[in-house]
DNA sequence: GCCGTTTTCGGCCCGACTGTTTTCAGTCG
């Protein structure tokens, strides 16, 4: 997938553009076709190459030819003669907090600045304070940002950022003027990453809620601090931000401060078309408040039902509920059993009977010990015999949890040459079988998707596992074909995971778009390695719900007699004849 | 540059905070 790299340069594009002056809108219109390419859950050469660039919302004519002139040149020719024109400096500038397009501009070609190291010395000269609209607090602010760029630019993962964010939550409630609390923003929406952290409030009280907020003691800095918002810096240098709103406007101001910035702007435009106003105070007809106590009443003003957070990201919602529909999706309450753990036998640190008994109490029919096969050696990777005894094991341990069915299975590593690391007797035997890809991750994609596709054929394997690879933050995942994976996954029966792992969270919400498109048998596991795992089910779902996934396509809503048809359902359609 | 249950042309979200401002530009949410 060249997705990332063609909408990198669209944004590109756009920054040149925007230094240059060009008309905002059609600067708005380059970022948003980036966007939308970028979270296109689908390859975008497979796209250019079947004509369909112009089906994408946001991609018209002249997106459409830029993209395909880079896909078969490897080059923009608008982009190029722009590059031309903007010092190249600019463009890093602009990616300093407190540096935008008229202060880049300004301090590259006024003082000459050339890159982050020019930027710092023109700063501790003085010079940057000299410009126009410049002073010497703006400058100071700059330099400081400057000294930690670098931690400022990652973003969290949503498990991370979610026990921090409710860490601020928790101190802020203690406050007399915080009347009601929430965290927003891409948290709220359970974002697979977080760039910082929002929280609203309500008050009759706004200086002393911003007070209370200002003075926690998790704060290091206080970035900026107004009557109705303030952002600080805490001690890891995460901004927070709190937007503190009166009681009646509360339901606006979460509408708003939950996003997407591009969910809330086709709201606002679909208020303006009704002849209302949309803002984080409310709806307003002329200069009456028609709307504005909870989200529903938002919502219902501007003639919609309310929207699940996870899917307000226009791509469609908006679209639906104009028809007064909403999409279903799966909740964590239909979750019945987990088909991917690991014990103390390979990589877990506890024993079958710690997570059965962590399954039961949450209300688990099913429970799958799926621990990594030989191939695996430093994860301590079981041999069959030995499998064939953890497996005796865990059916002696049965009687003992009358509530949850305890499955054995393995995660069968797919070698290099496509054979999986087990042999066909004994993935038979299992009750369970994951396959997953955990060497010679630099193979490229085709090799890739043929070694998943090759283990998808064999009638033993029931789910491919955290199918992409990647590690947020740390790796991208090995090379795929989506597309190809998807298609074979419904033609073989075999499901794909959803790993809910908050590094892993593979598939991702746009993948797991594409495959219910498709149809796709979706399962969402934990792949715990201890039972304090187990309620990871919950980022797991999100990142389903993000993908608009109902229940029926996610194979672990299934009741244990449901599940136990379904996972011998394909072997059997392999052995007999079509 | 894109788009269309009011449009194929004429719109395109709306507000807060900061600083240097002599009335508001720049940046960010
Ligand atoms: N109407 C409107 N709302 C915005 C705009 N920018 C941001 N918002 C709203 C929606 C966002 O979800 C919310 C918080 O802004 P953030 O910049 O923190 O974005 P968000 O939390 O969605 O993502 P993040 O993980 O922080 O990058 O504020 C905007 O330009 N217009
Ligand atoms: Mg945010
Ligand atoms: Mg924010
Ligand atoms: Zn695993």
């Amino acid at each position: 997938m060249r997705n990332a790299e063609v909408a990198s340069l669209l944004n590109e594009l756009a920054d040149v553009m925007e230094l240059l002056g060009e008309d905002r809108y059609r600067v708005a219109s380059y970022r948003d076709a980036a966007m939308r390419i970028d979270h296109l859950g689908e390859a975008i050469e497979d796209v250019a190459r079947e004509g369909r660039l112009d089906d994408i919302h946001g991609v018209g004519k002249s997106i459409a030819a830029k993209v395909s002139e880079y896909l078969s040149t490897g080059r923009i020719a608008a982009l190029e003669e722009r590059r031309s024109r903007v010092p190249a400096a600019a463009l890093t500038l602009m990616k300093v907090p407190g540096i935008g397009p008229r202060r880049a501009l300004l301090i590259a070609r006024e003082l000459g600045v050339k890159s982050i190291e020019d930027l710092e010395q023109a700063l501790r000269e003085g010079k940057v304070a000299q410009l126009p609209r410049v002073g010497t607090k703006v400058a100071a602010h700059i330099l400081e940002e400057l000294s930690r760029i670098s931690s400022r630019s990652q973003r969290l993962p949503l498990g991370v950022a979610m026990s921090a964010a409710q860490e601020a939550v928790r101190e802020l409630e203690r406050s007399s003027a915080v009347l009601e609390i929430t965290p927003a923003g891409s948290i709220r929406r359970m974002c697979e990453t977080i760039g910082d952290k929002d929280i609203l409030v309500s008050s009759t009280k706004p200086e002393a809620a911003i007070a209370a907020f200002t003075t926690m003691p998790l704060v290091k800095e206080v970035l900026a601090s107004g009557e109705t918002r303030a952002s600080v810096l805490s001690h890891a240098d995460l901004q927070i931000d709190l937007r503190v709103v009166p009681p009646e406007s509360y339901g606006a101001a979460l509408q708003y401060f939950t996003g997407s910035k591009e969910h809330n702007i086709k709201l606002r435009e679909l208020a303006i078309r009704r002849g209302l106003k949309l803002n984080e105070y409310g709806v307003f007809r002329e200069e009456t408040r028609i709307a504005g106590q909870t989200e529903e009443d938002v919502y219902a003003a501007l003639g919609l039902p309310w929207l699940p957070p996870e899917i307000r990201e226009d791509t469609g919602e908006v679209e639906l509920a104009l028809q007064g529909q909403v999409p279903p999706l799966v909740g964590l309450a239909d979750m019945r059993g987990d088909l991917h753990a690991h014990t103390n036998r390979t990589d877990g640190s506890s024993t079958a009977e710690q997570k059965a008994r962590a399954a039961e109490t949450a209300g688990y029919e099913y429970l799958a010990f799926t621990d990594h096969s030989r191939a695996l050696g430093v994860t301590g990777g079981l041999t069959e015999e030995e499998f064939r005894k953890q497996h005796e094991e865990i059916r002696s341990l049965q009687p003992r949890f009358p509530r949850v069915r305890l499955l054995c299975g393995v995660e069968v590593d797919i070698h290099v040459d496509k054979r999986l690391d087990c042999s066909d007797d004994f993935l038979a035997a299992c009750d369970v079988v994951v396959a997953s890809i955990h060497s010679a991750l630099e193979q490229p994609a085709e090799m890739q998707t043929a070694r998943l596709i090759a283990a998808m054929e064999n009638p033993n394997v029931d789910i491919i596992a955290h199918p992409t690879g990647r590690l947020l933050g740390k790796r991208p995942g090995y090379g795929l074909d989506l597309t190809a994976l998807l298609d074979a996954a419904v033609r073989t029966g075999t499901a794909i995971e959803i790993n809910a792992q908050p590094e892993r969270l593979d598939l991702n919400a746009d993948a797991v778009r594409a495959a219910v498109e498709r149809g796709v048998m979706l399962v969402i596991n934990t792949d715990a390695h201890h039972q304090s795992q187990l309620p990871l089910m919950r980022f797991g779902v999100a990142t389903a719900r993000r993908g608009w996934a109902p229940s029926d396509l996610v194979l672990n809503t299934r009741p244990l007699g449901e599940l136990l048809r379904w996972l011998a359902r394909k072997g059997q359609t392999g052995r007999s004849p079509a």
